[in-house]
DNA sequence: TACGCTAATGTCAGCCACTGACAATTGACA
DNA sequence: TGTCAATTGTCAGTGGCTGACATTAGCGTA
């Protein structure tokens, strides 16, 4: 058991270090990320529901049971890199200088994650499949539905992470959770209008992002119907209809 | 084509006002709740997965197929009740008086909704079944992920309910949407808490839920490690360990 | 009251995601 | 080279879900 396993069912990608390089782990990595590939482009091409089990494992040439050893699950595969990017983005936080506050590291950790990001998806597949994947996960309800789950998992640990730098204790005070929830709730939103948009880039993307989470405070503080408050409407819209 | 029909598939129950009154609607209406009934109650004994449809059927003596014509999936059964209170909290937000803030006017309609709600509930099933069936959802990865779908298509109604309110274009101000997706997030977040928690009362959710709340403002604005000013660990906590 | 219409239900065959059990294959390592 | 263990394939089966078609049962009407 040398091997670091992340998720429930099926092991993670190696991590960089420590890999057991033989033939046998290396035909593994190879199925691996073919069966990646294949389902990826296959959803994106022609839907998530339109693209049977068969289908994937026939283009990689494995059988079906294969296919369920390495991913548990039909979604699993679909949110396979969306995850990667997930850890990437705690990683960033765990590493943001600890007189930063909560909002502001978090902030901060969105912002320069996005800078490693983009290699750590290209190793795997090409970014552009990425993106197409995440646009999918978001119009397509079974996967939305197991996404907004993870997220959740993922609210969990940012919490105990803002509570450890804070020195709170998330079972005590309600304080982490609450400004993790105003985040990741934000974060979500922006993501969702992203994929209705038109701007398919990736710097879009980063924009909406850090410009509503700017929003986020003023938001709460101060009084919407009395203008010439910082704020109003800004930067970070989209026009997802006419 | 009298009938209301809320959901994509499958119809909702009558709507109080005109109902068709024949024989037929009236088996119609019984069958429905018949199932919802038997489904809750085995769902929460034996758990959802342990279920099977057919189960289901057999305990109410129609067949499978009538099943799926009632409701879409084993997931819609499961949370149709949930998805009424949520109607609920809409309705109780929009009569909210425009003189209210947003996060005032939320905060308030959750606030309210909570009396009329009961009988709504007793409506269709016990209160007590619908306790456990919350939490057996939250507990419940497949059906936590639909839910949680659910709900973000319910923060995109209230996000044009508060735009409007306040006189604003969602397409155009991120606002309504930002407060809206802090507000939801941090109330999924408490029924998640009441959910893992020891009390299982209507009273400890509303309590946590408006506590919560009232957090969400100091948790943005206030400096955390200077004690002294307005929040800090209070009456909303739960001890799920130890 | 009998009759036709249509809504509701039952039956059946079948797809697809997913699983357990067991046999066959293929690296790894002495 | 031969043994051991990991990996894969095969196969049978379960459960959610759907389409097609036959059957039953309210409902309005002659």
């Amino acid at each position: 058991m040398t091997l670091g396993q992340d998720t429930a069912a099926g092991q993670e990608r190696i991590s960089a270090a420590e890999q057991p390089t033989g033939l046998r782990a290396l035909k593994k990595q190879r199925t691996r990320d073919a069966l990646l590939r294949a389902a990826l482009e296959r959803f994106t091409a022609q839907g998530y529901e339109q693209t049977t089990i068969d289908e994937i494992t026939n283009a990689v040439d494995v059988s079906q049971r294969t296919f369920f050893r390495y991913y548990a699950s039909k979604e699993e595969v679909a949110l396979a890199v969306v995850e990667m990017v997930e850890n990437k983005f705690v990683e960033a936080l765990r590493v943001r200088p600890p007189a930063e506050g909560p909002m502001e590291a978090m902030r901060n950790a969105v912002a320069s994650a996005w800078t490693t990001v983009g290699e750590t998806i290209e190793s795997v597949v090409p970014v552009e499949l990425y993106m197409r994947t995440y646009r999918m996960i978001e119009s397509t309800p079974a996967l939305l539905a197991v996404h907004l789950r993870r997220s959740v998992e993922l609210e969990e640990g940012l919490s105990r992470l803002v509570a450890d730098r804070e020195g709170l204790d998330v079972d005590t005070d309600p304080r982490p959770r609450v400004i993790v929830a105003a985040f990741t709730g934000v974060m979500r939103m922006t993501g969702r209008l992203w994929g209705k948009g038109q701007d398919t880039g990736l710097d879009a993307l980063r924009a909406m992002s850090e410009c509503c989470i700017d929003h986020l405070r003023p938001a709460l503080t101060e009084n919407w119907r009395t203008p010439g408050t910082a704020g109003g409407p800004s930067a970070c819209t989209t026009h997802t209809s006419a």
